[in-house]
RNA sequence: GCUGAAGUGGUGGAAUUGGUAGACACGUUGGACUUAAAAUCCAAUGUCCAUUAGGACGUACGGGUUCAAGUCCCGUCUUCAGUACCA
């Protein structure tokens, strides 16, 4: 009997469907533990060997777990939202619910093959109605509360309400927008209905307000922070650019204090928290008022400006000799003095049509202006001048600083590069070449009151002193900005919210969900509104509550008279991550159990939240931290009874791909030299540039019958390992030559004028990836193959380096799995021909999870062949050979040994070596040629989280009728470890020169009688008396001689 | 620049509190079986020297601590990831 193993998956797969093996319980004695996966976003290009890592990992976890008697929950669903649909939709005008289906089906078959043991019964989908209800249900929720930093939590607005109405807003400690106006509780009642809604939302946790935003006019769409890298947005890396737009925003930094001391309470990697950390970006400092001295110019109604900013050194006070407002700061405009006007209108333009990236890319240049205006020192009242400058950004604290050049190096650089005065306020310290901006081991100086103080008592003083004057207080900032919720797409979450008089009104629950209105297309409208705005039938009735038809919208609504209760509904759509914000929750019940609720109170209680929670590390700041703001906005509200979304987090490494690399022959030039190149010993010299445009290399070449390496000057790039290969190998080079002399068919006089050395030979090359699965083990490419492909078109006329006998050998580079670089491996084909428990083994044994690997179809076959030798082990020519024989001393030591490796190993996330040491579990019980069921059995739970196919397929043969996932994990009993006796290392000065087998229970004087007596140890000596014996027993025997 | 992680055979990677470096695989080489191939099995495989016995070197580089260092300490270099005029 043999392993085929795709008849034996088949069978368990649809065996574990159709028993609802894996389906969880929402009422069990047992423990209950969460497992779960950073759900896909079903793309088109299906599932590739890279995707499934994690799935894997918690997939073993889970199943674990449940040996371990845990009642396991490990749902699956999908991100089904977002851009690729989208865009798909608009070039082919498919419905992206259509496409979203599809790719769904293929995911699911491709899901199901692997043996995963998922509880499909709690399915999400973000772009289903019955999900997105929800998203929209908690959206209103947001609109509905307020930060009160009083309780440190978020409230419902109506307790906001009350307390405008009974005593104003002069005494509510709320996060709230920066400008707000104060008034009392009689001027709050009196505010018309607008009115008072308008400052309501400068409250509420989700608000709409004109802020600038990230711009991206590719994509058409505003974009989060978190969206953008480098300055090009993050799909598909077009520039992205400042622009001030009336969005949505969730008022995530009111959580900023909360999010931060949450990662201390949570099992994260360090470098994840640390990245959390960074992005929240919280600083300690204060805040400092300077006002600016009035003009003598200015007209006859004075105005007095004051000019904010944010220092953490508010102890380097005296140090201030100007300040710096960003170029977009309000107050430019109002301060700037008329002789200065042109100069500074000059610089406002220039810097506004740099963009993001230019500025990020050139951080050296200083530049700036001076406005002409002077600010009033808080304490010396000396007058400081003001600046503008680009190297103060507008997003950052208040978009202002006060330049202390002695103390901070861009002040430095500023002062010196405007010819600014440069005060030293630090004993002793020397400012002559840089700023001094350590904090330590130095005192003030030259600082009135400060004097002689260190840095924390300065500072401190400062403060004090700027709170007696009423011009600054200690301040906290935080980095994190609020985030842009709306997107200008059409394939996302529509708002529950139309809009009266301009102002948003949110649809009751009840109504919910408000779907997606059909649009006969995907883009934009011609006057540049989002692709909802194509719908006809887009417009809310208050009579009816329904979505109506546009046409219906009274045209002049403003006039109560005309209102007929039909309104404009929002356009815009949610981004990717409302949805992926709170899917978690949704797991918690069965899909048919779903009532009135995004999940019921009694699943919320029973699964509290995810205590094991894997993906990939590029979610960082973006998911995880809105997760985990949602979930505590939703614990202050009550409706969930946990603080944390995710207990422990682990990021899998991304799985690399290893691209061929070929190169194509772009052009070739031959041109004579005036003076003929001196020949020497007929030899080839080569020379290689790399161009500065595009990905060609330049090759000059000056010919003769062997090819010799004159010069190389490569930079580094993607390619330069498969290049330099090419051109460090002589006889590759000596073959692309010849290849090119024979395509280009050359007139015979050019041939001997190169051989002769009075032509040089140019050709460029560019190195070009070929498909992966068109090259096999040994690297050559199957060419006939490869000229048929889809992908080979544009190289037809490629040239290869050919080796003898017509075959192709490519180059290798590890770069990241990607339809792009043609270097996908597919999980169907691997489990086709190896099956999926060779492909969970393999990508498993690979290395540790966390860490990146290249995949190398090639090594799979380690695995299988083990697998079939597991098979081996239980089962014979003529069937099962498992017996009731008792098990031998060895049976048990290799069966206990690897229960206490494997169960440590799955603890501590070590995958990689727990294959292994089934590997090694398998070679000795083979040699032992064991056939104990009572060692065979429990050695097949051991496996079965790894390889759960062949695993039930062998336990079922040895007459079990119960699936192996409901079998206790073995224990382990440490008595059959225990040895006898030690094989010690005998070292001679550290070096280790043979072993001896002595006896466990030898006494330290025993061992050195016996180690010195022994003959190898008197040949190691040659007669010298050993000065020091170290003897470690059960470890080590050291001479030191 | 800053922060974090990491440098071990031809390759992926093992190595618990400092205690036999290179487990387990891939690849390579040789052999068995076969008409042949595949599959399977056996053996060798860090580098160098040596006919053997054996020896020298060896965990990025340079120092140090220790009977003993891949592991601990100091310095240097390199790679990867994240982040960046954050006041």
């Amino acid at each position: 009997m043999q392993y085929h193993f795709n008849d034996i998956e088949a069978k368990w797969q649809k065996y574990w469907a159709e028993n609802q093996t894996f389906k969880a319980s929402n009422t069990s004695d047992k423990p209950k533990y969460y497992v779960l996966d950073m759900f896909p976003y079903p793309s088109g290009a299906g599932l590739h060997v890279g995707h499934p890592l994690g799935y894997i990992a918690s997939d073993i976890y889970a199943r674990y777990k449940r040996h371990k008697g845990f009642n396991v929950l490990h749902p699956q669903g999908y991100d089904s939202f977002g851009l690729p649909a989208e865009q798909y939709a608009i070039q082919t005008g498919q419905h992206p619910a259509i496409t979203t289906e599809t790719n769904i089906k293929t995911y699911r078959r491709q899901l199901d093959q692997i043996g995963f043991s998922f509880d499909w019964s709690r399915e999400v989908r973000t772009s289903t109605p019955e999900y997105y209800k929800w998203t929209q249900w908690i959206f209103i929720q947001l609109f509905e509360s307020w930060y009160n930093n009083t309780t440190n939590k978020a409230e419902e607005i109506s307790s906001l309400i009350k307390i405008f109405s009974t005593e104003g807003n002069a005494n509510v400690n709320a996060v709230c927008d920066d400008n707000i106006e104060i008034f009392s509780a009689e001027q709050w009642n009196e505010f018309s209905p607008e009115k008072q809604q308008e400052i309501l939302l400068q409250y509420r946790l989700t608000y709409l307000a004109e802020t600038e935003v990230n711009w991206c006019p590719a994509l058409g769409t505003v974009l989060a922070n978190d969206e953008i890298v480098n300055g090009v947005s993050e799909r598909g890396g077009h520039p992205v650019m400042r622009k001030k737009m009336t969005q949505w925003s969730m008022r995530i930094s009111a959580y900023a204090e909360r999010l931060l001391q949450g990662l201390d309470t949570i099992d994260w990697t360090d470098s994840l928290k640390e990245s959390q950390r960074n992005w929240i970006g919280k600083s300690v400092g204060a805040s400092v008022t300077f006002n600016v001295i009035p003009s003598v110019s200015s007209s006859a109604v004075e105005t007095y400006h004051q000019i904010e900013v944010f220092t953490t050194r508010p102890d380097t006070i005296f140090g201030v000799s100007f300040m710096t407002l960003a170029p977009e700061h309000e107050l430019v405009s109002q301060i700037t003095t008329p002789e200065q006007k042109a100069e500074v209108d000059a610089y406002i333009l220039a810097t506004s049509k740099r963009s993001e990236r230019d500025r990020m890319a050139d951080v050296k240049t200083i530049s700036g202006a001076f406005t002409g205006a002077y600010a009033e020192h808080p304490f010396s009242k000396e007058p400081i001048p003001i600046w503008i400058g680009d190297y103060v950004l507008a997003g950052y604290g208040t978009g202002a600083v006060m330049s202390v050049p002695c103390g901070d190096q861009r002040d430095y650089d500023f002062a010196k590069h405007f010819n600014i005065d440069i005060p030293n306020i630090f004993e002793g310290a020397d400012i002559s070449e840089a700023a001094f901006t350590s904090k330590d081991n130095v005192k003030i100086a030259n600082s009135d009151f400060l004097n002689g103080m260190n840095y924390k008592k300065a500072t401190k003083r400062a403060i004090y002193e700027l709170e007696q004057l009423g011009q600054g207080e200690g301040k906290t900032n935080y980095r994190l900005r609020d985030a842009v919720f709306s997107r200008q797409r059409y394939w996302g979450e529509p708002f529950p919210v139309y809009y009266v008089n301009g102002m948003p009104q949110m649809i009751d629950k009840q109504h919910l969900p408000i779907t997606l209105p059909e649009v006969e297309k995907y883009l934009p409208t011609e006057t540049g509104e989002p692709p909802l705005g194509r719908a006809d039938v887009w417009a809310w009735d208050t009579n009816t509550n329904t979505v109506v038809s546009n046409t219906l919208v009274s045209s002049s609504a403003v006039e109560t008279s005309k209102d007929n209760g039909i309104y404009p509904l929002e356009l815009n759509t949610m981004p990717g991550w409302a949805g992926s914000s709170w899917y978690f929750f949704r797991y918690m019940e069965e899909k048919a159990n779903r009532g009135e609720d995004f999940a019921s109170k009694d699943a919320l209680n029973y699964w509290e939240n995810v205590d094991l929670y894997i993906g990939g590390s590029e979610h960082a700041t973006g998911h995880l931290l809105y997760s985990r703001f949602w979930v505590k906005f939703l614990k202050d509200r009550g409706f969930v009874g946990v603080e944390e979304p995710f207990k422990k987090l682990i990021n899998q490494g991304m799985i690399l791909g290893t691209s061929a690399i070929a190169f194509n022959i772009t052009n070739v030039r031959v041109s004579k030299l005036k003076e003929p190149y001196k020949v020497d010993n007929d030899k080839i010299y080569v020379s290689i540039e790399r161009l500065n445009y595009g990905t060609d290399t330049k090759v000059n070449v000056i010919v003769s019958k062997e090819i010799l390496f004159e010069s190389t000057n490569m930079k580094s790039s993607v390619n330069s390992s498969a290049i330099s290969e090419l051109h460090h190998d002589p006889s590759k080079q000596n073959k692309l030559f010849n290849e090119i002399l024979n395509t280009l068919n050359l007139e015979e006089e050019i041939k001997s004028d190169l051989l002769e050395g009075k032509a040089v030979l140019t050709y460029y090359i560019n190195p070009i990836r070929i498909d992966v699965n068109l090259v096999n083990a040994s690297d050559e490419v199957d060419v006939e193959k490869f000229k048929s492909h889809k992908t080979s078109k544009d190289y037809l006329k490629a040239l290869f380096i050919s080796e003898e006998n017509e075959t192709f050998i490519v180059g290798r580079e590890v770069e990241k799995m990607s339809k792009r670089w043609l270097n996908v491996v597919n999980p169907d084909n691997i489990c086709e021909q190896y099956g999926a428990d060779s492909l969970r083994l393999y990508e498993m044994f690979l290395g540790p999870l966390e860490q990146a690997k290249p995949w190398n179809t090639a090594g799979i076959t380690g695995v299988h062949g083990f697998l079939k030798k597991l098979w081996k082990l239980y089962v014979g020519e003529n069937g099962v050979n498992v017996n009731n024989a008792e098990p031998t001393k060895d049976n048990l030591k290799s069966l206990h040994k690897t229960i206490k490796k494997v169960q440590e190993d799955i603890e501590n996330f070590s995958f990689n070596t727990s294959v292994s040491t089934f590997m090694i579990a398998v070679n000795e019980l083979t040699q032992q040629k064991c056939t104990s069921k009572a060692v065979l059995e429990p050695l097949l739970v051991l496996l079965s989280p790894y390889a759960p196919h062949i695993t039930e397929e062998l336990y079922s043969q040895l007459g079990n009728t119960t699936s192996i996932s409901t079998a206790p994990f073995p224990e382990f009993d440490a008595s059959h470890l225990v040895e006898s006796s030690k094989n010690y290392p005998i070292s001679f000065n550290g070096k280790m020169r043979f072993t001896l087998e002595l006896p466990m229970d030898m006494s330290k004087d025993d061992i050195e009688k016996t180690v010195m007596a022994h003959e190898k140890t008197i040949a190691q000596l040659d007669g010298r008396t050993p000065k020091k014996i170290i003897i470690v027993p059960g470890k080590i025997v050291n001479i030191v001689g």
